[in-house]
DNA sequence: TGATACCCTACTGCGCAAGTAGGTATTCGA
DNA sequence: TCGAATACCTACTTGCGCAGTAGGGTATCA
């Protein structure tokens, strides 16, 4: 397994949060009842969606969450990132922000990391899957046509 | 992250395995010292890729292990899978032997499982990168000129 | 003013990755 | 024939982070 429960549970949330949509803000308690899953822990996943400016929330009576942008306008890597952090297939290669890609082991620069394009290519294409599909395509009364993987 | 140091650390041993060839057996003990990683832990890794039939061992004296074919016969895939199990980004999808994806939520068949989508294209994506790179690819001296990704 | 909801911090249990340890079996060279 | 070198196997240990709980505080509405 690769993706811990955050993922899994960060989207369902936000897939629920687009399949209703609306101006009316919805209680995480209700998607928790509707998913099966533990509130309080759903609690934990939504404070990264908002620190991403995925969501937007609403105190209070009547409050609750919703999206922060247009599902269409919303791309798949930008959850899982807020979600699990940066994405890396190995510890050893994470991404700077300048877009390169760093090796822990490569110290000398003798030593080039031969393995280091494996996970390059294996990490650029998570993240291009992820950044072409969008909310909006996982939502099933939305019947837009995703471009083909 | 996404894979464990058992796939970091066996791609490693298998690309020295090939970036060395020949029909001498290499003793896993000068593979730990060079990668500096600890030999007892390499030693449960080539189980794995022994059973998966990628390398082959030489008891006694002079013994050690080569690879059970040419590097460009062997995908990272194989090798990948063979070290860390089914490939699968999160727990509830697993790829069946017919190919087929299962969906461990989706007990009601009118409850559609929509992250089911998100989930399988990546799967898709990250085995299609690891079936396209074989360890040959991975060898510096062979300066074969792989597709680009 | 009370109910409803978000919000925050701290704590816990547990499974598993990562590594250790110690032994056995096999093969080679001298 | 023996000892060194190597693969091979099983069991054990340790640390950490995921997954979840607990309990409060704060904002908002009717």
């Amino acid at each position: 397994m690769m993706f811990s429960t955050k993922a899994e549970y960060g989207v369902r949330v936000m897939v629920e949060l687009a399949r209703r949509g609306g101006d009316q803000p919805i209680p995480l308690a209700e998607i928790a009842e509707r998913e099966g899953l533990p509130l309080a822990y759903l609690e934990h996943l939504v404070a990264r969606l908002r620190k991403a400016d995925l969501i937007e929330s609403r105190r209070g009576a009547h409050g609750g969450y919703l999206l922060a942008r247009e599902a269409d306008q919303i791309t798949m890597a930008e959850v899982v990132e807020a979600l699990e952090g940066s994405i890396a297939p190995i510890e050893c290669i994470s991404g700077l922000p300048d877009g390169s890609v760093v090796c822990a082991r490569e110290t000398d620069p003798d030593h080039v990391c031969t393995t280091k394009l494996l996970w390059t290519r294996v990490r650029f294409s998570i993240i291009r899957t992820l950044t072409e599909t969008t909310l909006a395509d996982l939502i099933p009364t939305n019947r837009k046509q995703p471009a083909a993987a």
